[in-house]
This record gives structure tokens, sequence and C-alpha cells, in this order.
DNA sequence: GAGATATGTCAATAAGGCTGACTTAAAAGC
DNA sequence: GCTTTTAAGTCAGCCTTATTGACATATCTC
């Protein structure tokens, strides 16, 4: 690729002070990737939903509760960040339909602990097979060894204060 | 770890035809961890754009128009999968606030050529910098070859119809 | 009992999508 | 040259998902 260049140009020295990042050229590449990657790797899940006249925000409400059994309203807002008036409009939704329930809390009685119903599970499960469908697909193209790398690139894009907190709603599973 | 799973999960024996995926068990991990990163990624520049009046969907076009000065609409509206009328009107607010300019063709004087501006593509890249700060920050922290397969899985993600025009768009110069 | 906390709800607003219908200008086809 | 197709622009109305701000209720903590 760079066999042009002229052995004597003066490349500027890369410096890895990882704190002026913008002296690099842009990442152009990884940026429009994952663009494009998110743009597709959600419209499955779009069309499913659409027969049940959810949006993704119904997605996200429900992957969580269904991986995280006895989620409360709080937690819930906080991985999803959103406002506790967006919360509820697609909650509701999801429990007059019964694909989630609400359960006041035994110690806590002002918590609500949500779970998905056998519905909800069933739905959670059929978005989260069809994006893995995808991942499995093109992690299949890959040097099998590049999945850890793969995982660390995208905890590494997450806000620094917040990687542990993912990695544990991630990785590890609740005892809460 | 599967100790929460919903009772009525059948676990069907993992068979490896590539096509039926939803025999694997969810891949979970990379799912989420695919939410928390692009929910991150876009952060910052949406800082930078609020203080412009703009949104994501001004940042999405300035981008790509930047990138690809001449770029046509129907280029622009097969790229970002939206419909004409809501593309309008961001571009609309780009033109009129002077971030991109709208040429109309020689050859074929029905095309409007879009071009950024030096202000168009001084804010465009000043997101590119801070999305590729992000992006550099989170490589320096694993295998300098891991980045090959980090494009490779996203490429793999994208619907395999468009991988080659996504391929051409990203890698390749146009020429057109 | 006072105050803090968890949740729920009303109302108004905004961004960014959509569909459908229609116009204008210019190119292409015959 | 006339017709059809194509590229772009526009009007009107609607939906989803988010926001802010204000306030109500039940329950826990001190």
């Amino acid at each position: 690729m760079d066999a042009t260049l002229p052995d004597a140009m003066p490349v500027p020295h890369p410096r890895r002070d990882s704190a002026d990042a913008h002296a690099d050229a842009p990442a152009y590449d990884l940026i429009e990737l994952f663009f494009f990657a998110y743009r597709d790797f959600v419209s499955d899940p779009d069309r499913i939903l659409s027969e049940y006249n959810f949006g993704r925000a119904h997605h996200r409400v429900l992957h969580f509760v269904s991986r995280q059994p006895g989620l409360t309203i709080a937690e819930l807002l906080d991985i999803l960040r959103i406002t506790k008036q967006s919360l509820n409009r697609v909650l509701k939704e999801l429990i007059e339909t019964g694909f989630i329930e609400s359960r006041t809390g035994t110690a806590d009685r002002r918590q609500r602990h949500l779970h998905a119903t056998t519905q909800g599970h069933h739905l959670a499960r059929k978005l989260a097979d069809l994006q893995t469908g995808r991942i499995t697909q093109s992690l299949a193209s890959i040097d099998p060894k590049a999945k850890e790398a793969i995982s660390a690139y995208l905890l590494g894009l997450i806000d620094p204060d917040d990687r542990a907190h993912v990695q544990r709603l991630v990785f590890g599973r609740r005892e809460t």
C-alpha cells in the first residue's frame, strides 16, 4: 500500500499519548463499518417486532428483562439511559400485552421486579436468535480466536466509568 | 451461567449448518456489547451537534457528503436508507446554515451534487476525530493485529447483498 | 413523624422517521 | 418531436421514541 513512498519521506512520528487522538488520520473505515453494521444488525428484529406493533424500545426492554429476571425499574433506567416517562410507555404496553410481569418487591415493597412471561421469554429468544445468526455467520468467516479481540474492542468503546458496570451486566450473572 | 434460564427452553443439539444459527446459544455478550458500544460511540458527536442545533441525522448526512464530495441525492438515500422526505428536511438545514452546498450536475442537470463547504468539512472532521479518539483508545488496549479481524467482523454483519457496496464505499475511493 | 426514595402519571414538546400525492425539470426512448 | 421515465423537491399528516417539568402515592429510613 505504501509501496510508492520514498524512503526519505519525513513521517511525523506517531505519538501514542492516547490523549491527542485527533493527531491521527480519522478511522473512517471503523466509523463507517460500525454505522452500516448497526443498521443491519437491528433490521431483523425490527421486522418481527412490527408484527406485534412493537418498536426497538420494546425490544431493548424485553431483552434486558428477559436476561435479568427481577430487574427493578431503577436498574432498567440505568441500563437504557432513558427517562422514567419514556420507559413507562413501552413497559406498560409490554405488561398489558402479557410479555412482561411486574411484581411488587418483598423486601422493599416500593420496588417493582420485572419478569418476562413465558411468551416474553419466547419472543426475546426469537429476536436474540436472529441476531445470533448474523453474528455466527460473520464469526464463521474469520479467525475463531478473534472473538475475544472483538469483545475487548467493543468494551473499550464504552465510557470508562461504565465499563465495569457493563462487564458485570454482560459477563457476570446477577446476584442482587 | 444458565441457572436462570426459563424452564421451557428446549436445547436442541447444536448443528453447525451455519444456516440454522438459532440452534446455538444466543451470543448475548456480543449482542449487548454492541448495544452499549454504539450507545457511547455516538454520544460524543451528539454533544457537539446539539451546539449547532443539529442531530444525528445531520451528522450522518454531513459525514458521507464530506467523505464523498459530489454525492448525489439518490446515492445518499441509498446509503442512509431513509426516504427522500426525511433526508430533505435535514439536508435543507445543512445547506441553509452553510455546511453543505448543492450543485446542479453538468452531465445530467437533473442531479444535485453535494459538497461540504469549508465549514462543513471542518465540523465533519471534528466529529470524526472524536470518534477516532475513542476507537484509538480502544484499539490501544488490544492486539494490533486484531484490527483486520474487527473490520471483517463488522463487514460480516452487513447484509450480504450490500457488502460489496459498503466495501467500495468504505475502502475504495469514488471514481464517479 | 419527617424526610428520602421508588414508582407512576399528566401535559407539552422535539427529532427523526414514515406514507401518499403531486410538481418540475431534464434526460431517454422511439 | 413527442412520450415516458427519472431526479429532485414539496405539502400534509402521522407514528415512535425521546425530552422536560410538575406532581401524586406508597413505602422505607432515620
